[in-house]
DNA sequence: CAGTCAAAGTTGACCGGTCGTATAGTGTTC
DNA sequence: GAACACTATACGACCGGTCAACTTTGACTG
């Protein structure tokens, strides 16, 4: 049916939403189900537990954006370096664009507080980052065969580097309330990609 | 009196500990006093709430090791730009020998997840940052003046991209559990330094 | 078809526990 | 006996999770 699958992303969007904000324990079952417009009980018919509900938000939220990273790192009018460096410029511009820079990274809040208490949120959470770093990776090698970076770097080694700079500048902005953390990201990032 | 230090830096120790490993919301305020060996009730008397015990917490965990950063920059006999990548490979050589990768970064999982929700929090873990920041900056600085790394690199964004990149590989080592992104990290920082 | 009814789906009242916090009281010191 | 540092106890709110009872469904029946 569609009505089942729609109440279960009506509580998957809304869950995410609370917990980007107050992260995992801070997000209770009852102020998921309050915002989604669901009964409190139903919760617990579409997820086996909260922990379980994490790993489906952590899938839910960011199956489409690893998608849309991959588009955008495969788009042939540009070559691979500037497809790099639009797709984190753009995301630059995106937090620029608003009035009070939050709404941060989903996966980082979530490791952080759960990846040592839960072993299967934690596994979920590698498994995506290592997802998302395989794209990153796969340009990078594509960039490297064009000689537009350095040909004794290790793709992946070199994804792993540029995705924990940028977790780490996320994390700056929002402890300073302010995007110049990833105008410094953006800045040695062009850096980093050069023969 | 010594007695009320006493107490005051057991709740300290005991909380700062326990919040490393579940979070801020993870942790009650009993289990701080529990595992302090102190009443319940002492804990509002030493702090004012469970935020405020956080803000000192972050102070009392991080002022000692700022200083010992500090310290390590300064080293005269070694230079500048060895005096830093020692320091990481310490860090990563401290992490090495745990049997189980773990004790990740306090203030990394306190801002993921308070400084949205409380400002105060945020503040405090933003000044922080910019001290450790700041010691970094300086070293770098001399490293420029020394010649060993690019004349027009700007130390104290140089110094941000830095740390932020060492949060995100320990937020990668947390949810993998297995200290590869560390060692990416070092092998990325090393070539960073460079004229 | 209309009727039936067991299975499947759905849910709100409720559970034991823990949360952060307030405060009345104890014991101590001058 | 006043002023103080300290703490035992209690509070209402909320936590994640359970479950008996309700509703819906659809295959089967006559």
């Amino acid at each position: 049916m569609n009505a089942i699958q729609d109440k279960r992303a009506r509580i998957l969007a809304s869950g995410t939403a609370v917990m980007l904000r107050k992260g995992y324990n801070g997000t209770g079952v009852q102020e998921i189900t309050q915002g989604a417009g669901v009964p409190k009980g139903s919760f617990y018919h579409y997820f086996e537990s909260k922990e379980d509900f994490a790993i489906q938000a952590l899938h839910y939220y960011y199956t489409p954006r690893i998608e849309r990273f991959a588009d955008a790192l495969s788009a042939p009018q540009l070559s691979p370096r500037e497809r790099i460096l639009r797709c984190y410029r753009d995301l630059v511009g995106y937090f620029a664009n608003q009035e009070q820079p939050s709404h941060q990274c989903f996966i980082g809040s979530l490791c952080h507080e759960m990846a040592e208490e839960s072993q299967p949120i934690g596994y979920a959470a590698s498994a995506i980052l290592q997802r998302s770093n395989q794209v990153l990776a796969d340009c990078l090698s594509e960039a490297q065969a064009a000689g537009e970076i350095a040909a004794d770097q290790d793709p992946a080694a070199l994804a792993g580097f540029v995705s924990a700079a940028w977790e780490g500048a996320l994390l700056r902005m929002k402890a300073d309330r302010q995007i110049g953390p990833l105008r410094v990201f953006i800045q040695q990032l062009e850096r980093l990609l050069q023969p």
